[in-house]
DNA sequence: CAGTGAGCGAGCTTCCGCTTGACTT
């Protein structure tokens, strides 16, 4: 019997295909890329043309033992890789872990997952292709350069276990600079006008419509001028312009805009976005979800215009194809679209649901016709000076597209909430009927903060990232510390209100609350002085188009135009003496800053960065003197680049002492987990119904009596002397050393443990293992 | 969970890009 194997990346799409092939075909997956630097050390001979030391990865040897049991047992075997640079690369290390010469290997693409094509591929094999192989090892390389020689010079100049790399480093860069601005703007007030008319008609009903002067008058005195004048004026109807208008569907969606569109219009996160697709993907309702095309199939769009014609009609339809914008595309695959478009919903969960009705929409839209829209725009005189109002409105003549999906405008625009407004039949020269005009201080706006998904769109649009890497960057530049999502509340500003009713004219004092922000990416004091620290001294690799300039460089690798190891060569040797002089030259970085003197001690208050975080210290430490700094770490939503003189001085009111109980002092004091009571070893948290800087005594005592009734229903047994504990925690019962935990074996009974016992298990317990690669959760 | 504090004591940390799975100290 004659076995074909075919290797694909994903399991999915392994046994989509196994589905259509017949039995000679076994289709089976590798998970991606099977072989890898390892984590430790460079591993990459930099003498020697820069050989990259490859190893199977830890989670792929059995994968790997799988794999080479079907290619023994099969006659051909066909590499069925994704068509893009990884792809390739993967197909090439397969040969070498298959022992497949690799100038004989069979490699085979396809654009669609369907029988004909999968057919067609086996059919019309090709060789791998080196060129595109070595334009992946120099990006690999390079990245593994750049992330490993810059993140050791920011451990001893900024603080260990930080991270740079040429994605994550520009990515907080982008969130740092967007700060920045936010932080230096002042905003402009100026006065919007607008003013309410209404007509009547034959039948004395009243309909009315606003209009607005076309800018805004720059100061308060203008625009109650402009008031003033028009006490008591006549307004006309002075032009009627109609303009035939029309709004085209977006592309069907990549990676970044499904990431983009759920953010905007379901509230998702972009790593959630990617969880549910994935399950979407698994269950076989859409197609693959990490992609930077936006083409559909052959058979899609077959299956797209049937299904349009049948549910809206075929004046609905109109065949569209679209330019993939993004800078660094590879188009591997499709577009994310339904498998079936002829389901609109699907049967899952509610996430699972909104989510595949989005992607239906935005495929149906994609491949439907423009809407027509007609815009009028309406000039309104007076007889009292020369300005001019406007009303807007739009009427839909032909729906179109927007049938079925309206996309989300940018985020912060100004939205006209009533642009589309009716606007009552008005002929020129008629004479309207004035209910009230408003003029209100309006204020300029800086740039708005990043969401993750407006994150991910920057970053492709400057082709930094790719579809799979978009979500665990995002992860990573939270989980170092250098960027922080959260709400922030606003604060009130005042704004005034001039308003003209019935001839006369009323000035109003009103509070907005301005700023408040939910789910925005702001950096860290860490994540500010890594950056600029970077920014100093490693410009290039900083820069905005640093990614874009090596692509066109391995662009050139990929054509056969240029040696790899030859351009990364040209590449490392100015880097590697940049790293080297900033590691012999670099002064230490904290961000120090003097804000005044202690009044108390005469004492120089300064913030800075320390080893645990930012924090205000007041005085230095004197060996000679014996005399000691005191310190104190900055409250979470503090900054040392924003706090003021007096906020820090208000943070040494704690640690304070409160009484005295069982003859040691009772402390209050904010930790790391916030405030806290602490009586010798003992530390109780302070729950929010109480503020540290004015509990009592009392309370402060009911707080630790609780906690040591706490702490003794969790203790099932104490070596004191041994360090040892067995308590009960969240899953069961477990033995506690120091600060290490232990599992009880099963069917022995925790309270019955002798010392002996717990010292062997202690012994057998391999030590855990570290870095375990985890995804979805974040670690705190 | 664990509650610190002036980075020459030892050893560790780190990148980007492909893929999901097994796991509850």
């Amino acid at each position: 019997m004659s076995k074909n194997l075919i290797i694909v990346e994903s399991p999915a799409k392994a046994k989509t295909i196994n589905k259509f092939l017949g039995d000679d075909y076994v289709v089976t997956s590798c998970y991606g890329h099977i072989r890898d630097l390892p984590d430790s050390g460079l591993n990459i001979d930099i003498e020697n043309n820069f050989e990259p030391n490859y190893v199977v990865s830890e989670d792929k040897e059995k994968v790997i033992k799988e794999l080479k049991k079907l290619a023994k047992a099969a006659d051909e075997i066909y590499l069925a890789t994704d068509e893009d640079r990884e792809g390739e690369a993967i197909s090439w290390h397969l040969c070498d872990v298959l022992k497949l010469n690799p100038k004989k290997a069979k490699r085979i693409t396809y654009t669609e997952v369907t029988k004909e094509a999968i057919i067609h591929a086996v059919q019309n094999p090709r060789l791998i292709n080196m060129d595109l192989v070595n334009a992946q090892q120099a990006r690999r390389v390079l990245d593994r350069l750049v992330g490993y020689e810059i993140s050791p010079v920011l451990w001893k100049k900024v603080r260990p276990s930080l991270s740079a790399g040429r994605v994550q480093s520009v990515a907080v860069r982008l969130i740092v600079e967007r700060e920045r601005e936010i932080r230096n703007f002042t905003p402009v007030p100026s006065f919007k006008v607008v003013a309410y008319f209404f007509v009547t008609d034959s039948n004395g009903k009243k309909a009315s419509f606003k209009a607005e002067r076309a800018s805004n008058f720059k100061t308060q005195a203008d625009a109650e001028k402009f008031l003033k004048e028009v006490v008591g004026a006549t307004f006309n109807v002075s032009a009627i312009e109609k303009k035939p208008g029309k709004r085209s569907p977006s592309a069907p969606f990549t990676t970044s805009t499904l990431q983009q569109e759920a953010s905007s219009k379901l509230g998702f996160s972009v790593l959630n976005t990617m969880r549910v697709a994935q399950r979407l993907y698994e269950n076989g309702h859409i197609t693959y979800m990490r992609t930077d095309s936006t083409n559909l199939s052959e058979t899609a769009l077959t299956a797209l215009e049937k299904e349009i014609k049948k549910k809206y009609g075929k004046e609905y339809f109109e065949q569209r194809t679209y330019q993939t914008k993004s800078a660094g595309a590879q188009e591997a695959h499709e577009a994310i679209r339904p498998s079936h478009i002829e389901f609109a919903t699907v049967d899952a969960e509610s996430d699972e649901q909104r989510l595949y009705e989005l992607i239906w929409k935005r495929t149906i839209a994609s491949q439907m016709a423009d809407a027509k829209i007609e815009k009028t725009i309406i000039d309104i005189k007076n007889n009292k000076n020369k300005e001019t109002l406007q009303a807007k409105a739009e009427v839909i003549l032909f729906e179109g597209f927007l049938k079925v999906y309206i996309q989300e405008v940018d985020e912060d625009a100004e939205v006209d909430e009533e642009a589309e407004a009716l606007i009552p039949p008005v002929k020129e020269g008629q004479e309207l009927g004035l209910k009230e005009i408003i003029a209100t201080e309006r204020f300029t706006k800086a740039s708005a903060r990043y969401t993750e998904a407006a994150l991910v769109k920057k970053l492709e649009e400057l082709g930094i990232g790719r579809p799979s890497t978009y979500a665990p960057t995002i992860s990573t530049i939270q989980k170092r510390g250098y960027v922080l999502k959260e709400p922030r509340e606003g604060v009130e500003r005042k704004y005034n209100v001039i308003t003209l009713r019935d001839n006369k004219i009323v000035n109003e004092t009103k509070t907005e609350i301005t700023g408040a922000e939910k789910n925005k990416l702001f950096p860290t004091d860490i994540g500010l002085l890594v950056t600029d620290f970077l920014v100093t001294n490693f410009a290039d690799v900083l820069d905005y188009n640093f990614t874009a300039d090596v692509e066109a460089q391995f662009d050139k690798v990929a054509e056969g135009k240029k040696v790899w190891s030859k351009m990364i060569g040209d590449f490392y040797k100015p880097f590697h003496k940049t790293v080297e002089t900033t590691t012999k030259d670099a002064e230490r970085v904290s961000g120090e800053k003097l804000l005044g003197t202690d009044p108390a001690s005469g004492e120089p208050l300064i913030v800075r960065m320390g080893k645990f975080g930012p924090m205000a210290q007041i005085g230095k430490a004197d060996e000679e003197t014996g005399k000691k700094a005191r310190f104190a770490k900055l409250r979470a939503n503090q900054s040392i680049e924003t706090i003021t003189f007096e906020e820090a001085l208000e943070l040494f009111r704690l640690p304070r002492t409160i009484g005295q109980l069982e003859g040691k002092d009772v402390k209050v004091s904010i930790g790391r987990f916030g405030p806290y009571v602490q009586l010798d070893k003992l530390f109780v948290s302070i729950p929010k119904t109480f503020d540290p800087y004015t509990i009592t005594f009392e309370d402060a005592q009911t707080l630790i009596s609780e906690k040591r009734e706490k702490d003794a229903a969790r203790l099932i047994l104490n070596f004191e002397s041994e360090g040892i504990q067995v308590l009960n925690g969240r899953y069961g019962p477990f033995i506690k050393k120091d600060k290490d935990n232990y599992k009880i074996p099963k069917g022995t009974e925790a309270k019955d443990l002798t010392l002996d016992a717990i010292q062997e298990i202690i012994k057998e317990t391999p030590p855990s293992k570290k870095g375990k690669r985890s995804w979805g959760k974040k670690k705190t």
